[in-house]
DNA sequence: GCAGGGATTTTCT
DNA sequence: GAAAATCCCTGCG
């Protein structure tokens, strides 16, 4: 099961982006399983991406970023939120995919302790939520995403129909802001 | 349902 | 000193 996700991050972040959709994030933090399926994702990219962290070079937070594909990257943002990333492309090069938003599927109750009693669609629909959701903080960065353990991913077979992704610019950034690296799972 | 402002850490000019 | 891959609360329709 594995190897396929493993193959398709070393595909580089724009395939990964997609093949993430439709696989599930696991977590064991904190003692509880909790659990979601991926339905959105950004790609961010080593060359030609000024709003990829790995555009200034290597520094102490995003050095996680430049290691093998299949390991996290995770960084505080505003100084308040977690953002949760699966490492892409070959070891140095500095890729990686965004896990913005999620569908519960397991621990509904824990979630919603941990994210102030929030309705379950709102539990996990954003970058900063997911990674509270499933109780995901610095120590997660560098974990290994590809075997169980704190966290970690399950599926990403090309689970998803081609005509369900929706491609568009991504959120909350301001340069490289036209690219269309945002990829999300058609809303019924 | 939508708009505006505050919170708070890491990094770089 | 300010910006940043964000979210929550408030006030108003």
């Amino acid at each position: 099961m594995s190897a396929v996700l493993a193959a398709a991050l070393r595909a580089g972040a724009e395939h990964a982006a997609r093949s993430l959709l439709g696989a599930t994030l696991h977590s064991d933090l904190g003692g509880v399983r909790t659990a979601g399926r991926i339905v959105e994702t950004e790609a961010y990219l080593a060359e030609g991406d000024l709003a990829s962290h790995s555009a200034v070079g290597e520094t102490p937070r995003n050095r996680s970023m430049f290691g093998e594909a299949g390991l996290a990257y995770v960084y505080l943002i505003y100084g308040v939120h977690h953002c949760v990333n699966v490492v892409t492309g070959e070891a140095g090069k500095g890729e990686a995919v965004l896990i913005r938003a999620l569908e519960p599927t397991r621990g509904h109750d824990v979630m919603r302790a941990r994210r102030n009693g929030a309705r379950d669609r709102l539990l996990c629909d954003g970058p900063g939520k997911l990674a509270q959701a499933l109780g995901i903080t610095r120590a997660a960065d560098g974990g290994r995403l590809l075997e169980p353990g704190g966290l970690w991913l399950v599926g990403g077979e090309a689970t998803v129909e081609e005509e369900d992704v929706l491609v568009g610019p991504r959120i909350g950034i301001t340069k490289s802001a036209d690219l269309p690296l945002r990829f999300r799972l058609g809303s019924p």
